[in-house]
Formats: C-alpha cells, sequence, structure tokens
DNA sequence: ATTATTTTTTAGTCTAATCTAAAAATAATT
DNA sequence: AATTATTTTTAGATTAGACTAAAAAATAAT
C-alpha cells in the first residue's frame, strides 16, 4: 500500500512522462507538486527502493510497469469521480478537480468497479480525457483537430493540416510546435473563437487556426 | 482545518460522549482509536488548545460546543455516503462502513449539500441511525422496538408494548425501566435472540422480550 | 491508613514528509 | 578549456503522530 504522498508523486510523474519520456527531473516534479527540489529527490528515492520507478542520480526518474499501474489507477479514480461530480451531481466542469483529488485516495477495488457500473462504463471524463480500465490501459485516442476539443480540455499538438509558411509562422509566434501542450480555456460557442494556454501564457486563437492544428489528448 | 487523524479523534470522542458525558477517559479514547494511551493524553491536550474541546488531566475530555459541531459534521458525512453505498450502488449495510470511513474526511461543503440532494434528503443512513443536519442538530428518531436494533447499537428504553405485570417485573428485575440505557452486545441471526449490556451488567434477551420494549436511538 | 493496583501522564525515540543551506554535478558561456 | 550559472543532491533540522518505558496520580484493597 502507498501512502497519499507517494500517490500523488506517482500520478504526477506519470503525467510529466507524457510530456519528457526519457525521465522526469526532480525539479520538474518539484513544481508540479509545488514542493522543493530536495523533497522530491527524497521521495524518488524512496520511490525507486519500493520498485514503482528508476531513477539514476542527476538524470531523472522514470516509472516502471509497476508505477504505470498504480498511477494509471488513481487516474482512474480520479476520472470516474469527475463524471460522478458532473453527472450525478452536476457540477460544473470546472469545479470538480480539487475534490476528485481528494476522491481518487480513497481504497476499496469494489467500490470504484460498481461506481464505473452505476455511471455506465464512461470512456471519456467530463473534459474528454480517456478513462483507463482496471489493467492500467488508456484506450489510445486519435488525433483530432484543435477545434473539436471542448473547454477545459488539454491535449498535444501532432501535426498541421496546413503547413503554409504563413501559418507555420503565426504558429512559431506563439511557440506552438509539435508537442507542445495546450489547454483550451474558453470556447466561444457563436464564432468557435478559444482562448487557449500554453505554459504560463494565453493566446486568443480563431476557428480558422483551431481547425489546422492537429491535437492528441493526453493520458 | 484538521488533520485527518484530529477528525478521528474528535468523531470518536463524540460517541464516546454519549456513554459518559461526564468525560471521555483517555485510556477510552486510546481503545477505541486502537493506539496507546499515551498518543491519546497527546492528541487531547492537542486539541484542547484548538479549543474543540476541554481537558482537565486525570478527568477526561469533553468536546466544546465547536468540538460537537465538527463531530457532527464528519457523522453526517459519514452517513450520507453510506446511504450512496448502499442506495445507488448497491453495498450491503455491512460492506460500507469502512468506505465511509474513508468518505467521511472528504473536505467539501458544495460535495455534501449535493450528494444530500441527490439522495433526496434521506433522514437515517441504511443502520437507522440519524444524519444530523448542517448545523449539527441530530433529529431525534422516532421510538422503535428494542427488536429492530442491530448489534453495536444503543438507545434509552421509552415504553412498554406489553404492560402485563409478569412482565414488568421481569424488567423490574434486570434493572430496566424508562431511561436506562441499553446497548445491543449480540444479537442472533437465527433466533434473534440478544445480549445486553446495562450500565456494567449484562443480561440475555429472547425475542419475545425485545419485541415488547419500545427504543429510541442516541446521537 | 497504608499498601497495592490501575489509570494517566511525562520524557525520550522513531518515522514520514517536509524544509533550508551547502555541496556536488551538469550545462552554458565566454 | 576555464569559468560561470544552473540543476540536483546531501546533510541536518523540523513537525505530526505514534511508540516504549518510567513516573505520578487516582483508585482499590488490605
Amino acid at each position: 500500500m502507498f501512502t497519499l504522498a507517494e500517490e500523488n508523486y506517482v500520478k504526477n510523474i506519470f503525467h510529466l512522462q507524457q510530456l519528457s519520456p526519457e525521465g522526469v527531473s526532480t525539479n520538474a516534479i518539484a513544481e508540479k507538486l509545488d514542493t522543493k527540489p530536495s523533497s522530491a529527490t527524497d521521495m524518488v528515492q524512496k520511490l525507486a527502493e519500493k520498485k514503482v520507478l528508476t531513477y539514476v542520480k542527476y538524470k531523472g526518474a522514470t516509472l516502471t510497469e509497476e508505477g504505470r499501474i498504480i498511477a494509471a489507477g488513481i487516474i482512474r479514480k480520479h476520472r470516474l469521480w469527475e463524471v460522478f461530480l458532473v453527472e450525478k451531481l452536476h457540477f460544473q466542469w470546472d469545479e470538480v478537480h480539487e475534490i476528485a483529488e481528494q476522491l481518487e485516495h480513497i481504497q476499496s477495488e469494489a467500490l470504484i468497479d460498481r461506481l464505473e457500473a452505476f455511471l455506465g462504463y464512461p470512456s471519456v471524463d467530463p473534459h474528454g480525457d480517456p478513462i483507463p480500465d482496471k489493467t492500467g490501459n488508456f484506450k489510445k485516442t486519435e488525433k483530432k483537430l484543435l477545434s473539436k476539443l471542448r473547454e477545459g480540455q488539454k491535449g498535444i499538438c501532432v501535426g498541421v493540416k496546413e503547413s503554409s509558411s504563413d501559418f507555420l509562422q503565426y504558429l512559431d509566434k506563439r511557440g506552438i510546435a509539435i508537442g507542445t501542450e495546450i489547454v483550451i480555456l474558453e470556447k466561444d460557442a457563436f464564432d468557435d473563437s478559444m482562448t487557449i494556454s500554453i505554459g504560463q501564457s494565453q493566446h486568443f486563437i480563431t476557428k480558422k487556426i483551431s481547425e489546422n492544428l492537429y491535437m492528441q489528448t493526453v493520458d
């Protein structure tokens, strides 16, 4: 069994790994978990002893298969609870995250199985992110246009539809490239324009742009 | 805000207080929480500083009004979640306790309000125990037959169904009268006989007796 | 009323998880 | 290549919560 702190580290290392599969730095972990790098180092060393990740000094951490399954289990719980909160308790999609952050740590296999059945075996959460199955497998979502994503969803840019240099320059100017993570903050129902965030900065995007960017929603 | 450990102490002290309103001993607390008396002393001293209880060395602890409200809030959450688990996820009443022990610590006012509405504002949990309202008040439950109580429940004798002198003498002999507190120690599923405790003494009671005594369950 | 027993508290350790400050390794620049 | 800057790790301290062993208070028994 793992402590709450350990679970949070494993889950966040999993997410960070999507962005840097070669290994996650203790600094990145510390920033994600809002803690100090030295604390992250300590925990990573402990988790390495517990075999949930491999860790090479100064090089970073990588989850083992066991660690990956643990992370998927937590994410599974988080997303199922989010579906419950939105579908059954009628919360807004942007209100559920911090409650699900707590609920994801409830320990009971039976509870999650029954919750999943109660919700009708949903495949995605209210943000459109896939819900892994009991064995920790994420159904790969195929790439889709940025314009198809909804408010609150995030994804990684995996390609462009149009490739004129004007367009590529436009993207470059805003720091959008293959591998860039984009979060949809707002989406206008009338003209399909959207406000997105890339790292720390925010941008306003028209339909013409969002219809030419291929995205993949992340695990 | 209170830690998980603090919440568990407050909740359990509340329950123990029903049985000994003059003050709860650190030994009793330690036993209930499956910890050592010295740990209980430490925590009780800390909680006294936080004003959730008053504590006199060697005499025991008593919740303050603030402490009582905190305890009621936790019990409220526990019991609402139990209703959810039984009514919506179709758990058996005896499977839900340990899951509810975890869920009762989820911090979100909005969550509990919505859960309560979703469940149709139930007044009792699956064990028949009352669910306190948002302000921490327990609605007095109506009287029910002793035979309807389950193992571990306690109540106060509020009347008799049959009033033959034989029966009344039987009760008198065992020290049972209006106002007497009775705890169900054991209940046999086969013949519905039960072992009860009254003050310090224990008695064996047949179904015939338990079906003729009206009880009121306490908080 | 004085012992003996039980209950309760204190004092000192221990572990998990964090922090600060300093040292060591890596990366970037001249 | 040498120096500077950044990243990462180590060492030592801190806090919450629990534990053991011993002391002190309360209760029970002689």
